[in-house]
DNA sequence: GGAATGCTTATCCATACGGTTTAGTATCCG
DNA sequence: CGGATACTAAACCGTATGGATAAGCATTCC
């Protein structure tokens, strides 16, 4: 389950800038631009650009394949789902601080 | 509903590093710990220990009390609850990859 | 009061990160 | 062939990160 995966240090590192979501969310929209494309509306250099999709790609949250001289990057979701999963053992955490709040609430009117 | 979160760089760079990682399992596990107790299994410094401690709590991941001369430190979960919300918008196409998968195998097994 | 405990602060160090500019390599077009 | 296009590589720079030591407070205990 975790063949398509990288660790999840790199994973959570790579989803830190707020460029590289940016970047991820503009393949989600359109899977397969190119790395021109995905570089033209950021307010940055294209070897900037560059990097980050070095970094995404070293997470495994993209790949990308030349084809003459332009390189289209595809999404790889998969990673996210392990960094999911690490998530989700926390879930009840969350939820059952909603829980608590209900209770207190619920003492602090007893109707 | 994010009154109690972090911006997600911060949320998602603090649970890029597994020693913070680890220390917010360890909390999962036993909420409430002093930072000496979380300190004491890791072969590292207090004051490095320290610092991933303000990282976390930075992120709002846990919050620190202090009473006496010893820190309570409380598993604060909720801003995990924005970090999985970004990443299921993304839960489609991991899933859709599986269905593709499936299509394939199916195309290649017609029975 | 004095010593031990528990945490914090300060300083320092090496490496990693995020950006820049400049230069280089393919590839396509005319 | 020559030039434009699309990307890559290299060098550099300031700041942040992750670690170490050493010293400094409070607080508790004897």
């Amino acid at each position: 389950m975790d063949k398509h995966s990288a660790p999840l240090d790199q994973v959570f590192a790579a989803l830190a800038d707020p460029t590289r979501r940016a970047l991820l969310e503009r393949l989600a929209a359109e899977d397969g631009q190119t790395v021109s494309a995905l570089a033209a509306p950021i307010a940055m250099s294209l070897p900037a650009v560059m990097k980050h999709l070095d970094v995404l790609e070293g997470a495994r949250l993209i790949t990308r394949r030349k084809t003459g001289r332009t390189v289209h990057c595809r999404l790889a979701a998969a990673p996210m789902e392990d960094a999911m999963a690490w998530l989700a053992r926390y879930q009840r955490f969350w939820a059952e601080s909603l829980d608590r709040l209900a209770a207190i609430v619920e003492a602090k009117d007893p109707t």
